[in-house]
Formats: C-alpha cells, sequence, structure tokens
RNA sequence: GCCGAGGUAGCUCAGUCGGUGAGAGCGAUGGAUUCAUAACCCAUAGGUCGGCGGUUCAAGUCCGCCCCUCGGUACCA
C-alpha cells in the first residue's frame, strides 16, 4: 500500500485559462476537470481545500486580437473572462475563486514580486534587437513575424521568428529574409517597409543562479509524474538561462522602475502570481485577510497545481525559480500535468476552430457524461483522442449499461417488491459478504488512486465495484428468490443497496451531478465534508424515493449533428 | 538538427524490480436469463508485443541500429 500524500489543509490552483478563446474539451481535460476532481476528493475525506482560478487577461496575443478586431483589449477580455466563467460553472468546475490578471490587486503583488527580485539583483538588464514593426507601432514577438527561413540550405517560406517550420531549425527573428508582420500583414525591410530592427532594453530573471536550488527542489519530488520530471531535469541538464520577464506593450502589468517606461511584465511572470493574488482576494472576501498565508508561506501545508503539458516549464521550473528567488514564499508540492487531448485524430486548433468548446457541449447535453468520457480517456501519460463515437459509446455502454442499469433494477426491484423499503440486513449471502468486503477494498483502493492524481484508474476502480454488482445481482437471481425465498432475495438487495449508497460518494468526485441526484433518489442527505469515511446511512426500513435514470442514453442523431459541426471546418484547414 | 515520449488483439489501451501458457474494456460470435435504460450474466476470440541484431537459463520488459507518429527546442501562451 502506498502512503496518502494529502495534507490537512491544501490550495489548489489549475492553469490561468488565457481570455482569447473560448475553454474546449482539451482544456477541461487537461488541467480543469482533474483538479476540480481533486478538490471534490479531499473535501470528501474532511480536507481543507481551497481551490483558485482566473482569466489570465495580459500578454500580446490578447492586444493583437483587439487590433484584428478594432476593439480594446479590455473588450477582448470582458468576453472571454464571461465564457470562461460560464463554461467552468456549467461543467461543475467550481472554484472557490475564478478571478482575473487585469486588476489592481494583482498589479500591486506582481509589481511587488518583481521589485523584490530587482532588489535582491535576482533580475537584471540587458539590451538585445528585436524586430518592430513601423505600421503598428510595436515590438513583435518572434512567432509573429513570417519569411524565408534563413539557413542556406532550407530558405523555405512560412518559417517564423522563432523557429522553422519546414527544417524545424531554430531562427533569429532579425535575420529571416522577407519578413512579414502577422499582426497587419504588411511586410518589407527597413525604409522599404514596416519591419525593422531596434535595440530595446529588457529585464532578465537569472534562472541560472537557482539551477542548483531547482534540482534538489526537483529531487525532493520523485513521487511527480514521469513525463514533469523528465521534461525538468533535461532543462537542467542542458544548463538554465537567464529568462526575459519583460516585454514591450502597452497592455499589462507595468514594470516598476522609472526607466522602463512602456513597459510591461512578460505574461507568464505575472500569471502564477495570480495564483497568490486570488488566494488572496478569496480569502479577503471571507473576512479573512491574514489567512492567505497559511497556503503560500506554510510548507506544512498542500500547494498542487494543475496544467496541462504546454505549462510545464513555467510550473516545474521558472515559477518555482521566481518562488526562490523572492524567498518569502512556499513552494508547491506537485505539478500534476496532463498531456493533450486530440480530437478525431487531428490536432485541436482554436485558430481553426477545430474543437468540442464547452458551451456548445452544454446546449446539448448534460456536463456528467463529459467529465466521465474525458476522465475515462485522460491524458495522463499520453496523448489520448477524444471521438464522439467513443463519447457515444461510453456514455451507453458503461455509464448507462452498467453504472446506471445496475443502480436502476436494484431502485426498481426495492420499489416493486419492498414496497421502496431497504430489506433486512439478515441472511447475507457468501457472495454478499464478499460484495460488502468489495467495497471496502474499493473505498481504500480509490482514496490512494485520488491522492495519487490517477483519475483515470479511479474511474475504472468504480467501474469495476459497478461489474461485480451486477455479477452479484444476476448469480444471486433475486427475481427468482422474491418467489419462494424472500429472506434471500431481501438480502440480495440489501447487499446492492449497500453497493449503490457506496457508488453515490465514490463517483461523486467526478459525477457530481449524478451522485447528489442519486443520493436524492436515495432519499438521503447530499454529501458532505468528510463523508469518504462515513457510515452508511442507508438502514434495513428506509423508504427510497421514486427512481428515476440518472444517465440517459444518448442516440446517433444527437452525435451526428455534433459530429457535423465539426467536420466541414476540420476538413477546411 | 538536438532532447523527450510512443508504436502490444478489429478499435481504445494496461503491462510495476526481465521469469507462471501476453492482459482489460469495447466490438464480433455462441449460450443463459427477464429485476432493469432490449439492459445484465456466462463462454470464446489465438496478437511475429514497429523492424533487424545482441545480452541472458529467461525479454513487450535490458543494449545497439533502423523505420514511423507526436511533443519540446526556452519572445505564443
Amino acid at each position: 500500500m502506498r502512503n496518502i500524500i494529502m495534507k490537512d489543509k491544501t490550495l489548489v490552483t489549475a492553469a490561468l485559462p488565457y481570455a482569447n478563446g473560448k475553454p474546449h474539451v482539451g482544456h477541461i481535460a487537461g488541467a480543469y476537470l482533474p483538479a476540480d476532481t481533486y478538490v471534490r476528493f479531499l473535501r470528501l475525506m474532511g480536507k481543507d481545500a481551497v481551490f483558485v482560478c482566473g482569466s489570465d487577461e495580459n500578454g500580446a496575443p490578447i492586444t493583437f486580437s483587439a487590433i484584428k478586431e478594432g476593439v480594446t483589449p479590455q473588450d477582448i477580455v470582458d468576453r472571454y473572462h464571461a465564457v470562461l466563467s460560464e463554461s467552468f460553472k456549467g461543467l461543475g468546475i467550481d472554484f472557490d475563486y475564478y478571478g482575473r490578471t487585469h486588476c489592481e490587486k494583482h498589479n500591486g503583488i506582481s509589481q511587488e514580486f518583481f521589485t523584490t527580485l530587482h532588489d535582491k539583483g535576482h533580475v537584471v538588464k540587458r539590451s538585445s534587437e528585436q524586430v518592430y514593426c513601423t505600421e503598428c507601432n510595436m515590438f513583435l514577438p518572434d512567432r509573429y513575424i513570417e519569411g524565408n527561413c534563413p539557413h542556406p540550405d532550407c530558405k523555405k517560406p512560412g518559417a517564423r521568428g522563432d523557429q522553422c517550420e519546414s527544417c524545424g531549425r531554430p531562427v533569429d527573428a532579425t535575420k529571416l529574409e522577407d519578413p512579414v508582420c502577422m499582426v497587419c500583414k504588411q511586410s518589407g525591410r527597413e525604409g522599404k517597409g514596416c519591419i525593422e530592427v531596434r535595440e530595446t532594453t529588457h529585464w532578465y530573471l537569472r534562472l541560472d543562479a537557482f539551477e542548483k536550488d531547482l534540482r534538489a527542489y526537483l529531487d525532493l519530488h520523485p513521487e511527480w509524474r514521469e513525463s514533469v520530471k523528465r521534461f525538468s531535469y533535461g532543462l537542467l541538464d542542458q544548463g538554465l538561462r537567464e529568462r526575459c520577464v519583460t516585454r514591450d506593450l502597452d497592455w499589462g502589468i507595468p514594470v516598476p522602475l522609472e526607466e522602463a517606461e512602456g513597459k510591461v511584465l512578460y505574461v507568464w511572470f505575472d500569471a502564477p502570481i495570480g495564483y497568490i493574488t486570488f488566494t488572496r482576494q478569496y480569502l479577503e472576501s471571507l473576512g479573512k485577510e491574514e489567512e492567505w498565508k497559511d497556503y503560500w508561506y506554510n510548507q506544512d501545508n498542500g500547494l498542487v497545481h494543475f496544467i496541462g503539458k504546454d505549462n510545464t516549464v513555467f510550473h516545474a521550473v521558472m515559477f518555482p525559480g521566481m518562488m526562490m528567488a523572492h524567498g518569502d514564499y512556499r513552494m508547491p508540492d506537485t505539478v500534476v500535468s496532463n498531456e493533450f487531448l486530440n480530437l478525431e485524430g487531428d490536432k485541436i486548433s482554436t485558430s481553426r476552430n477545430y474543437a468540442v468548446w464547452v458551451n456548445e457541449y452544454l446546449e446539448a447535453f448534460s456536463p456528467d457524461p463529459l467529465r466521465y468520457y474525458l476522465t475515462a480517456i485522460a491524458p495522463e501519460n499520453s496523448d489520448s483522442d477524444f471521438s464522439w463515437q467513443g463519447f457515444q459509446n461510453r456514455n451507453n455502454g458503461e455509464l448507462a449499461d452498467n453504472l446506471g442499469n445496475f443502480i436502476q433494477r436494484n431502485l426498481a426491484f426495492c420499489n416493486k417488491y419492498f414496497e421502496g423499503k431497504v430489506p433486512p440486513a439478515e441472511n447475507i449471502s457468501d457472495a454478499g459478504k464478499e460484495l460488502l468486503e468489495e467495497i471496502e477494498k474499493t473505498r481504500t483502493e480509490l482514496a490512494e488512486l485520488f491522492d495519487g492524481h490517477r483519475y483515470r484508474d479511479a474511474l475504472e476502480r468504480i467501474m469495476l465495484l459497478s461489474r461485480k454488482g451486477n455479477e452479484f445481482f444476476s448469480a444471486e437471481e433475486p427475481w427468482k428468490s422474491r418467489k419462494d425465498d424472500m429472506a434471500k432475495c431481501g438480502a440480495t438487495i440489501y447487499t446492492c443497496m449497500m453497493v449503490i449508497e457506496a457508488l453515490s460518494v465514490f463517483m461523486s468526485p467526478i459525477l457530481p451531478f449524478s451522485a447528489a441526484k442519486l443520493r436524492e433518489c436515495l432519499n438521503i442527505p447530499a454529501l458532505s465534508a468528510g463523508d469518504w469515511n462515513t457510515d452508511a446511512v442507508l438502514k434495513s426500513g428506509h423508504t427510497i424515493n421514486t427512481p428515476e435514470v440518472l444517465f440517459p442514453k444518448i442516440d446517433d442523431a444527437m452525435i451526428e449533428e455534433q459530429v457535423a459541426k465539426l467536420t466541414p471546418k476540420a476538413k477546411a484547414e
């Protein structure tokens, strides 16, 4: 048996979604759903958990979207902040606080963070040459310049300022041939067009100074997912470099230095600080001004970050490096990182509009089937694939036919032949006793799986219990015993009811809506903190309510409708 | 190019420190049954474990080379 590693008090964060697009199933599977599941689990275990997140509203792409649409950056972030909040809410991703980084409080905390690093000498000034667009009147991120590859043996078009798409090699943005600004789509070099090279000044975080400490920190966490460790050690082995933490932009958090007029903090510098900001805002809203320190200063408590793999470098190396450099804060315990979710075999792409958007999903279906499916195919160890066919199969074959039907056949049987009263807990057969023991085995193993962030396995374990319930029910044949041996029949149904109550607890972190509905059908109280280990409240003689179908089947037409929404654009590429 | 991950039954994937006849779910086929959302239960299916070579008494499981897919490559977030 492994050791349970959760703490009595834990701060859980989910990667801040960038407020420049709607959330899709990939985002949900990557960070938000596992984080929400974990928080629900912690609370069932009677632990204190605070769950924060918020929209990431700074950065260059938001500015560019605003330019493209002819609106202000504020318009962009307002729009997406609203969609993001609603989507999370609709799926039952239940943050204690969902904030936004474009606010005074966050500016102040981020600037204080920067100032501390600057005063300690961990941030240094450097000058460099960057590409500037005179049409847009701004410096361009390397990614936003396209041209011909400067490598003599390649020369192919479509190379970006950071990397050539054709030969895959890194590119020096200032050396791209025939560069085009991807914001205004204009081109031409010095004098003859809008693209020119200008000198600029920026501030760099001396990550290299913390290389040894970061390695020691990683060494303390053998329990992290393999992919995160391999990636992080890989970076350390290459040697950490200074990392630029400011940008030439007018949208963002001003760099708190007189000589840094017109510069803002790099969005990835302030985004993780958002976790601190949101924790403070949440606890202040509860009138507990000082309590955030429990989570950010006290290493005895838990701090767990949930992210997608694209965020690994920031959460496993850069943010910990920032925390070390600052000095006041505790270090994160765990970074739970997921791989990517593909869609019908192809990459999900916001820019190509190739995705299953959460808000559109919710117009057609209830949240739990998606939570179920995304957990079942969670990209925990490697990329996985979302397919509508798979969604339908899992929903109909597993949720409805296995779990739903097990519940349904028992509640219906109980109503029909026992007047809705839980039968006496007598004459339990050996197989029945074995099944009751299986409940406890599941309880123990499941806690370890949730605690170890193995949600996919956890769900499988839950379904195994349901399957065993079905096997038991069929083997006992209560439809026969009800005619000549009501004692045996009652024992069968009683045993199954115990399984069902346990399932209502076990499934609740993943399927919160259905778990609540099930407990209503059972006519027992809603779950509350610490109920994971509470004794069964379902007793002999207790009257249940009329059952309702928990997991309706999804018919082909509904799936075809979704597939149709997807295909034209996917093929249009 | 460099670094990393992956290529296991029709499909989706498990396979811990190398060792009982290589597994699960779905699908397919046959059987049983009627409490239930035509659901459930039982049985069966023989896949050169990407290719070649090597180490070993023994290799999906270790080593080398090769092929294919996918990420990262630090100014997209």
